[in-house]
DNA sequence: CTACACCCTGTAGCAACTACAGGGTCAAGA
DNA sequence: TCTTGACCCTGTAGTTGCTACAGGGTGTAG
């Protein structure tokens, strides 16, 4: 298949598959005599692993960690599962980090009573103490 | 004051000052004979403005728009507080993707049984259907 | 007088793409 | 047969918000 097949399939751009190519993500395909990258189930299935990855928040680097251990079938799962817990931690962390900014905010936001800017509670928070 | 003063009075990077300035968030300052940065009160007033808009998750373009809004004291504050309501659909925005995620990953990361990468559920969640 | 902390400019790097510019290829319709 | 349009190629630069050098100059304390 070519490269905007792939991409289609897959929900991903083209150009973001020429990047997964470069960065050593997706392996270089075939090509065809006019130049082409022609792509097989396994390019299809690799990507569709990186995109959902992707989708589930992983970095590139971790990606690339993932695909690597799921090559060793024999290995133990404890180093994916590693993975994942320091991602889902990560996330949380970011959960809450957002949800103290938006307490903060609200708060500001909330202090606004509409005037001019000359009194604007909001461009007070943020002047000199 | 020097750069190095301003920056820690701010709690600001040196770099990142100067930056601000590269950017035209921050007015290029007087320099001395030695051709050092020198700023006044009004910098260190208008940084702080800027590090506290940073702070609550203000683009950079949000806050040179807070900037110009708060540089015009006879306007209404509702700019103002357009630009910080948006904002704040946007922290939730992202408070609710960043959840769903969460729910996600962590019901990946139950399935795993830990055993060996062969028959690895988060690996498997991310093969091809 | 000599360390050492500070200052200067300018450029490159980070993540993870995205968007060109400037070309080549191929199949279908007039 | 020609040409239009959709696709493909490479390579580079842009995005956000800094951060980190490299390779210099300046100022002060001991």
């Amino acid at each position: 298949m070519k490269i905007g097949e792939l991409a289609s399939a897959t929900a991903t751009k083209v150009e973001t598959v020429r990047y997964y190519e470069k960065i050593g993500l997706l392996p270089p395909p075939a090509r065809t005599f006019a130049n082409y990258r022609a792509y097989g189930t396994d390019h299809l299935a690799r990507l569709s692993f990186i995109r959902r990855a992707r989708d589930l928040g992983f970095t590139l680097e971790a990606v690339r960690e993932l695909l690597t251990l799921s090559d060793d079938k024999s290995q133990s799962c404890e180093a994916v599962d590693g993975i994942a817990q320091t991602h889902l931690a990560e996330i949380d962390r970011k959960i809450g980090d957002l949800t103290a900014l938006r307490l903060e905010l609200s708060r500001v936001i909330g202090s606004c009573s509409h005037g001019t800017v000359a009194d604007c509670k909001i461009i007070e928070t943020m002047g000199p103490r």
